[in-house]
DNA sequence: CTGAAAGCGCTAACAA
DNA sequence: TTGTTAGCGCTTTCAG
């Protein structure tokens, strides 16, 4: 292994000047600098992290927090997230937050969880914390912000800490806003279970906006048309063919709280005979990479830009440069494609 | 911040006695191993990796080196493995190794893959390295070889590694050999595009079993019924629409080599009007989430337990354990649903 | 602009 | 079984 000694020695200086020269501060001579790198790149000299970061105090590594590694939205937004930590020098290490079941203590997911934020989180390997989606509970909060290290939350924000999120109310309300404008009155709406997802505020939220833009509309919302699933493809299938099955309701149009569930409606629709959008239109959030593919019309939050942005943020953060908001809202926009269209003629449900 | 040696006044011991006694060495007395972590527990003492590191040449930190990271395969693996290395004690750390275009050296890729060899991985952040379906070429076969650290690839075996890999000629042999099995002539299959994947072999392997099964049927294969896509289900869709609609060709079966794929061939049969099994059998490779959801017939090869198996490796290999073999096969199994049935009975091309 | 020197917090011989 | 001690390889004052 080739030390900083050695490539001292090879340039004719003291460590600590290939040490300042490589970390490219100003105060080295060109002429030394040039040597210097002249003799690293001649040995393959790079440095040793546990030497740096014992050193520094610095790791140079970014921990990202996720409840979930086989999504396709934190992939996306690890995804974006990696690449611009990656290109400004920093590894980026996963760490899993496994749900807490509320009901069971001794449930593995339960002493994962308190073994993260006990020990793993505390060994000091990251400089700073991604926090993905994440609902805490207050000891919980309490031990991360008792590391003393940059955080940053994204998604679920996490209380008094910088964060960025979709403001959920408006993109839902936008979705709405745009059947209705399409001449839809009856809306069906799909989110997810409050039981399924403890503390996770976004299917709520939400279905406030859902709401908001109904009765801006003056239109009463019928709790007949909400309908819940797991935010999965399966799941707001099986949701839709029962909405689209029961007699009380006759929605002419659905909004999915997720790309995913919107593609599960739009398939259960097609297997019981209605054709979208003629029939029934279809709207999700999100943005997903088959959102195209199935014609899907949705609010896209661009969940790769997501990662990048908030990676951006913690580089800065880690620069010194104060910080600026507590919550930072991020942009989104209404793709249309052609899974909706206008309402379609209103038939009696008397037979003539 | 706890150091051990407020640890070690507190129980009235030295540093190394506190450092053998969380380690979990034997030559501790359990008087005094109590002591200490009653100690280390109040003071709510948690090692420095990185000081661990640099005194003991562990880190304790698995390195994952990925093709991509928004691919649901990579990604059920990295979900099997991470759990298991976590529970070990050890963290996970994610390399993006960009595909390496061979025809420009400054694109981006290219420089990104560079570093990854030269520099990042040289940090010595991680004790071991995972590398799936990687493809490399000789130099950088050799910049891993020099890490002198444990290397482990699955999938794309890294030439002269340890390494896990599915048996994909009898993959496709017996997904064709099922397809035969339902009589079954006529069997196209979708497989990736040579071009798309510079040197990944797999493709290739896969088409070598579909066809010495077709030859071994006494069946000579018809390229026309040999397709290539992306590996999504957007491309597989566009093949199969061609396909189909080829009036040279009349498949009742399609054995494609992903699941992605085999669902993309599915929504374009029953987009051209073909039901799915009664007028074309479909079958993928992978045990995909959805490939339960759409009904098919798949060769399973269970992605998030290779993720454990290959985890369980590089744990045994870091315990000093010899490594037994130089290519371990992975299990894998048929699974049958409801998208491949018997073949339909030929009707005569000429009208009666 | 550069060098000397003092650690960073921990582990692992080596002694006792 | 336990303590003493010498680093691990690097960064960073502090002098010069």
């Amino acid at each position: 292994m080739t030390t900083i000694q050695r490539v001292a020695d090879l340039a004719g200086v003291s460590t600590a000047t290939v040490s300042r020269s490589l970390a490219g501060k100003s105060s080295v001579s060109p002429a030394t600098k040039e040597r210097v790198e002249a003799a690293a790149k001649e040995l393959g000299y790079v440095v040793s992290s546990a030497a740096s970061s014992l050193a520094s105090g610095r790791t140079r590594n970014i921990g990202f927090i996720l409840p979930d590694l086989d999504s396709w939205f934190f992939m996306a937004v690890l995804k974006g997230a990696q690449r611009m930590l990656a290109d400004a020098g920093y590894d980026v290490t996963l760490y899993h937050l496994p749900a807490a079941n509320g009901l069971d203590v001794d449930e593995p997911g339960t002493a994962r969880r308190a073994r993260l934020f006990d020990e793993i989180l505390r060994r000091q390997r990251c400089d700073a914390l991604i926090a993905v989606n994440l609902e805490l509970d207050e000891r919980e909060r309490e031990a991360l912000r008792e590391l003393g290290r940059c955080l940053v939350g994204l998604g679920g924000p996490v209380h008094g800490v910088h964060s960025l999120g979709l403001d959920d109310t408006a993109v839902a309300y936008d979705a709405t806003t745009h059947l209705l404008s399409l001449g839809h009155t009856a809306i069906a709406h799909i989110t997810g279970d409050a039981e399924f997802e403890r503390d996770f505020a976004m299917p709520a939220t939400r279905r406030a906006g859902y709401e908001s833009a109904l009765a801006e509309a003056g239109i009463e919302s019928d709790p007949l048309l909400v309908r819940t699933a797991d935010f999965t493809i399966a799941g707001a299938y099986e949701a839709t063919k029962q909405l689209l099955a029961d007699p009380h309701v006759h929605p002419t149009a659905v909004f999915a709280a997720s790309d995913e569930m919107a593609i599960g409606a739009i398939l259960a629709a097609r297997d019981l005979g209605l054709s979208v959008p003629e029939d029934l239109s279809v709207m999700g959030v999100d943005g997903h990479d088959l959102a195209d593919f199935f014609g899907l019309t949705t609010i896209d939050q661009y969940p790769e830009q997501q990662g990048q942005r908030v990676a951006e943020l913690v580089l800065s953060e880690l620069a010194g440069e104060g910080v600026e908001a507590v919550v930072e809202r991020l942009p989104y926009a209404l793709v249309q494609r052609s899974s909706t269209s206008i309402a379609p003629p209103l038939h009696s449900p008397i037979t003539p």
